[in-house]
DNA sequence: TATTGTTATACTCTATAACTATA
DNA sequence: TATAGTTATAGAGTATAACAATA
């Protein structure tokens, strides 16, 4: 096999895991009640702390216009509350409740949970590379966006 | 740092791999006319042949309603269309177009160059570590669906 | 005049349920 | 009676554009 025909494969290997790995966190987090990118603007929040929809909409690289739905079905379900900003009264602070901190609590926890899944037992050097691969891979692809972005 | 954290880690590094990945499929699947969802599909088409929808609802694990969308889009642009088939007036026959072939070879050249650009110069050792591990790793998340499904 | 967030509108993907045509 | 695919309906995520309130 070629050079070129082995990074193919891999790409295809890669891909596989993108849409396996999507696949598990969906399903992981709709016993949650929340889809992947209401849990994406909890983690920021949980990240922030209290912050205004500009500021949560440039962080998800989505419009403001998402970002209000986005906050609407999260406010509905009760893991958020729009409170007044304290000092610019046509921004909202969206603030995680109770219920909200409790779920990005256990994010963290099912992110443990499913690191010894995926990697326990897994040998050391093997571990290393791939982590060091999956940064560089992850570098490059950056690299590439920000250069079609331009 | 401990395992369990390093571990954890790793999933994190993932997950940055999974988001980037996906952004790229979509800005270039983009440039072509397409959606993740409809390449999809075309890639099973190209694979397979001309085949039913009952048949590619069950390759992509969606719904015969979905398929349904799905073929009514990449029929409106061009890259398929339905045909009769040749045994059972019920069922279509969806077919690649020209257009279709055309656009599914351009993505094994599409894997080729992304390749390259993500693991040309990749120390040897590294990037057979890598492909072992992903290979290991999808393994492991495969089986944690099946044990969750059943 | 610029910014924050909303309403209005539209498109895609997804699902369930009821229905038609055919097997 | 079962199967292939559709229409009907609904919800989620995404976008652009026009607009109100506020800075």
């Amino acid at each position: 096999m070629s050079g070129t025909d082995r990074y193919a494969e891999a790409v295809s290997q890669v891909l596989e895991l993108v849409v396996v790995f999507n696949d598990d966190l969906s399903r992981g987090l709709d016993d949650a009640g929340l889809t992947v990118s209401r849990a994406a603007l909890l983690w920021e929040l949980e990240q922030r702390g209290p912050c205004t929809q500009r500021v949560l909409a440039e962080a998800l690289d989505v419009t403001p216009r998402t970002v209000t739905g986005l906050v609407d079905g999260l406010a509905e379900t009760g893991f958020v509350t729009r409170e007044a900003h304290p000092t610019d009264r046509r921004a909202t602070h969206v603030t995680l409740t109770e219920q909200g901190r409790r779920t990005t609590a256990a994010f963290a926890e099912g992110r443990a949970r499913l690191g010894e899944q995926l990697f326990g037992g897994m040998a050391e050097d093997r571990f290393a590379h791939f982590c060091a691969a999956v940064a560089e891979v992850v570098d490059r692809l950056r690299a590439a966006t920000r250069e079609a972005g331009a």
